[in-house]
RNA sequence: GGGCCCGUAGUGUAGCCUGGUUUAACACGUCGCCCUGUCACGGCGAAGAUCGCCAGUUCAAAUCUGGUCGGGCCCGCCA
């Protein structure tokens, strides 16, 4: 007999059905009993009056069992209907206790992270945490269809480059035969080449390595980044918008696609109007007369100034993303491009939402000289940056693009309090497994 | 790199300040018995911990001190 999944147990009323799953949960009430039985779509409930006939004490929780039964309608039952059990037959058995319960929920669980974590596997078969990547999953897939419906060519770039990116953050040396690599921190250069190459616009979906030396709920040393760039583009406006219309998208798929993790995950989606922007100099002034902060020398934002941000964009645009322009140069790496008219400030940009920065990206210099000039100018030798800069000699549009960290993103759609919640196998300063 | 904090049955916690009535407690899980409609089922009972590790102080250490190993959070930096 062919397999029928939970979910469709609704399609089958009446119908004599064979499921395989994994045992969730057993319920012995005297005579009447129930066993939960969990697959890939769902949970069902599978009744019996005669749990001596199969046993059902002696079944271990999270054993792989195939069961027969016929589908009949149940007010009482969770989805109105449940598997009267005919036959039962235990597949597969666990060889070893279970390091902890998986079928209560997060709260109930209180697990550690580094437990979770540890048992990641395991953990995952728990439905609220199972979730947290089917979740992500449809916003990686919003990323990739939005894009390419704008035109965009999703491209893979390499992630084992000869030379760092922006210079700032730390690397992972690699061997590379006789030569010294590093794992790239970013497909930064790259994009912007592909742009050059004539694909105009770029995306790309993958993993980047930092090895940044830090210990917090919001990073991890290798994340998914989900990068676009764009050219042809009359200002960094171009950029946001896009992502904003992205973001907009994004939200209606996990409303339509994820209502059921969502719901289960207790997570409330941001509505997305027009983003608002705040000059960088502006949320300066925003964070001394709204919240007393010294802002003298300011030249970046802390993560308390993010929290300021935010809130203060909830209670003036009633919006949970606010996107900061216009970033002081000191701040911003050599390519990106200057405000002519006040030239202290780039053309560069972050994303904050719900306290936590999302995204980062700008208006890229695509003028050759100006660029050189630039790299010379951080203390840089153009001569390291040949294979990046040749292109920008046979003449590269304006352009621009942004770079979004997928489990940051999917961390805040969620509230989830750390990071490596929204990484399957998180690496972080002292992980490495699983 | 700087600061703060935590390691107690399979899991999550209490006890630690103020050392001794503690046979180390509670909840979930496990095992056994009871219960026709549960869905965090319920009831009764049982097993399960040399209190991360090493040393010190003391008549006495889960409790105080030092070291060590493991972990968490915040900051710098970043997505």
């Amino acid at each position: 007999m062919e397999r029928t999944l939970t979910a469709q147990l609704p399609q089958r009323v009446g119908e004599r059905v064979r499921l395989l799953g994994w045992v969730h949960h057993i319920r012995q009430l005297g005579s009447i009993s129930f066993l939960l039985l969990r697959d890939r779509t769902g949970l069902c409930q599978a009744v019996t009056a005669e749990p001596e006939r199969f046993k059902l004490n002696q079944i271990q929780r999270e054993s792989i069992v195939e069961l027969l039964g016929r589908v009949k309608p149940e007010p009482q039952a969770r989805q109105g209907v449940e598997l009267e059990l005919e036959e039962l037959k235990i597949l597969i058995t666990p060889v070893a206790p279970l390091p902890f319960e998986v079928n209560r929920s997060r709260k109930k669980l209180n697990l550690k992270l580094d437990m979770l974590l540890d048992h990641r596997a395991f953990s995952l078969r728990n439905p609220e945490f199972g979730a947290v990547f089917r979740v992500q999953a449809e916003i990686v897939n919003t990323f990739r269809e939005f894009l390419r419906q704008a035109g965009f060519l999703e491209v893979h770039t390499s992630k084992i480059i000869a030379a760092g990116t922006e210079g700032g953050t730390a690397l992972f040396p690699i061997q590379y035969f006789e030569q010294k690599a590093y794992l790239a921190q970013s497909p930064q250069f790259y994009k912007q080449m592909l742009v050059g190459a004539g694909y105009e616009r770029v995306f790309e979906v993958g993993f980047v390595y930092r090895a940044e030396d830090h210990a917090t709920s919001r990073h991890i040393n290798e994340y998914l980044s989900l990068d676009y760039e764009m050219g042809f583009i009359q200002s960094f406006r171009d950029v946001t918008r896009l992502e904003n219309q992205l973001l907009k998208v994004m939200v209606e798929k996990l409303k339509n696609n994820c209502a059921a993790e969502l719901e289960i995950l207790g997570a409330r989606l941001p509505e997305v109007g027009e983003i608002p922007e705040l000059h960088f100099r502006d949320a300066r002034a925003i964070l001394k007369k709204d919240y007393g902060r010294n802002t003298e020398g300011m030249i970046d934002l802390d993560p308390e100034a993010e929290r300021q941000l935010c809130d203060y964009a909830g209670k003036v645009y009633n919006s949970e993303f606010i996107f900061i322009t216009h970033y002081p140069r000191k701040t911003r790496p050599f390519y990106t491009m200057w405000d002519p008219d006040d030239p202290e400030y780039t053309f560069g940009f972050d994303l904050l939402f719900r306290g936590l920065e999302v995204t980062t990206g700008s208006q890229r210099i695509h003028d050759y000289n100006m660029l050189v000039e630039n790299i010379r100018r951080f203390g840089l030798q153009p001569e390291n940056y040949d294979f990046y800069l040749e292109i920008f000699k046979y003449a590269v549009p304006p352009h621009g693009g942004l770079a979004i960290g997928a489990e940051r993103l999917t961390q805040q759609f969620l509230g989830l309090a750390n990071v490596r919640e929204a990484s399957l196998f998180p690496r972080d300063r002292f992980r490495l497994t699983p």
